[in-house]
DNA sequence: CAGTCGATTCACT
DNA sequence: GTGAATCGACTGA
């Protein structure tokens, strides 16, 4: 027998905690997305901290800038930016407010919705792959610029909102060096800082930073 | 203002 | 496993 998943909104003061108590926390938490076509509902499986001001991996490392301007501001919000030119990927705030940290969402398992995620991810071989990466979960759920700054905390009718779920117990829990981060491959400092729950499906493969090739 | 590169994914070999 | 796609943010001159 599976246990419903806990319904109630995560408080802000879940947010409002040091990133690297915050990330693995979030683990089988509850992520709900109102599209056009219905809600779609996912459960986070694979997570990573950036730790604003030491962190050379953060988008946040030099300093305040339009695009990174959420990431300083309140826990509990959303930070959305695009990368490779194609691709959106969204993060959580954590607290202290100003510290410019955040937790990337690298991936999940879509537990409601699954029809409205399938029609936005068309090169998925399966339900797995869905939201398996930072960007396959954005695009599945919907999630671009738009969004970059919305509360996950309000109240209200808002297009994106965090939930309680059933939080996985420690000893379920792995960590390890984030995956494609620079300097995190082997010489510089590494930072363990990716958390995901043991032996799940719809986890993303690790890979280390590669630099790209210069084109002719 | 030009050069560089990215918290990635996909199609192919 | 390798390379292309594709564009905006940031850097340094």
């Amino acid at each position: 027998m599976i246990a419903s998943p806990d319904r109630t909104p995560l408080p802000r003061e879940f947010f409002d905690r040091p990133v690297l108590e915050v990330a693995p926390d979030l683990l089988g938490r509850i992520l709900v997305r109102g599209t056009p076509d219905g809600p779609i509902a996912l459960r986070l499986t694979e997570v990573e901290a950036y730790d604003g001001p030491n962190d050379p991996g953060s988008h946040a490392y030099r300093g305040r800038t339009p695009r990174n301007d959420v990431m300083f501001g309140p826990p509990g919000h959303v930070y959305v930016y695009f990368t490779y030119g194609m691709w959106h990927c969204m993060n959580l705030v954590c607290g202290p407010e100003g510290r410019a940290s955040a937790v990337l969402l690298r991936a999940g398992e879509v537990i409601e919705g699954v029809e409205w995620a399938r029609k936005r991810r068309l090169s998925a071989r399966n339900d797995n792959e869905l939201a398996k990466g930072p960007a396959r979960l954005a695009t599945a759920l919907g999630v671009d610029r738009a969004l970059d700054g919305t509360d996950a905390c309000a109240a209200g009718d808002i297009p994106l909102r965090m939930l309680t779920g059933t939080p996985v117990p420690p000893d379920q829990v792995r960590n390890g060096p984030r995956t494609g981060v620079a300097g995190e491959g082997g010489n510089g400092d590494v930072h363990p800082w990716r958390y995901w729950i043991a032996d799940d499906p719809t986890v993303s493969p690790y890979r280390a930073h590669a630099p790209r090739r210069r084109r002719s």
